[in-house]
DNA sequence: CGGTATCCATAAGGATACTG
DNA sequence: CAGTATCCTTATGGATACCG
């Protein structure tokens, strides 16, 4: 019994980066956070901005988010209940390095793709 | 009889973030760019740099790396072979966000390892 | 509305042995 | 020296159905 749901583990990584990217280096994470850069958002409004993550998929990736502090959940006990999605100061803190990062990625996608069907036209060259 | 050896695939991702992800979202990576960024090192050198990869996941990282024009593999067919390993202009660009990145990464490693420990704990309160 | 449970497919990562 | 081949384990992502 180790009440690990979901089979999440809270093994310590000894490099900080390494740690970093197991959070963010997932395919939704980077698009959840920036979907919160502007707001706060609800469960339902996350799932419009990001248009093709699954419910399954936005559940897991906020819980990941919230447990390592970069997002709070809060939960307002109405009916229907309401629960909102917020970036924390660290979070914030977060918003630059990552926004640099998208900006490279838009700036040099190009080239990556250029790389790659080069790669590949010299594979096929038998 | 497709030509994509060890299952490497090569889908056209539209959104650049998310394609710029999958090749250094992973676990080794980074790693490897920030050992190349001083200059150029040889395979095995990077393999004592980075510790504790193992030969497979050097080979198939720098593999990746090379296809999407990240670095350069030159080999000098000598006897015993010399194969060494460079930053490609493109790779080199890569290095300010990444090294934004890492810079937060070490900054903050600390609030993330608190906010876990402190989500854990109001988990325990059953 | 905002999730969780279940089950499944694929991808990522790795140990070990072998090779030009 | 610099890899590749093989085989295996685990992690990630997702479809679907159900729940408070």
């Amino acid at each position: 019994m180790t009440m690990v749901p979901d089979g999440e583990e809270m093994l310590e990584q000894p490099c900080p980066i390494r740690d970093v990217l197991d959070r963010i280096g997932n395919q939704w994470s980077l698009l959840i956070l920036e979907a919160l850069a502007p707001g706060t958002l609800r469960f339902n409004a996350l799932m419009r901005e990001i248009d093709d993550i699954s419910k399954q998929m936005l559940s897991r990736t906020l819980k990941q988010l919230e447990r390592d502090g970069f997002i709070t959940r809060t939960l307002y006990p109405e009916v229907p209940p309401r629960v909102e999605y917020t970036l924390t100061p660290l979070g914030r803190s977060f918003l630059e390095p990552m926004q640099q990062l998208v900006a490279w990625a838009d700036t040099h996608h190009g080239d990556i793709v250029a790389a790659r069907t080069r790669y590949q036209a010299l594979q096929e060259q038998t």
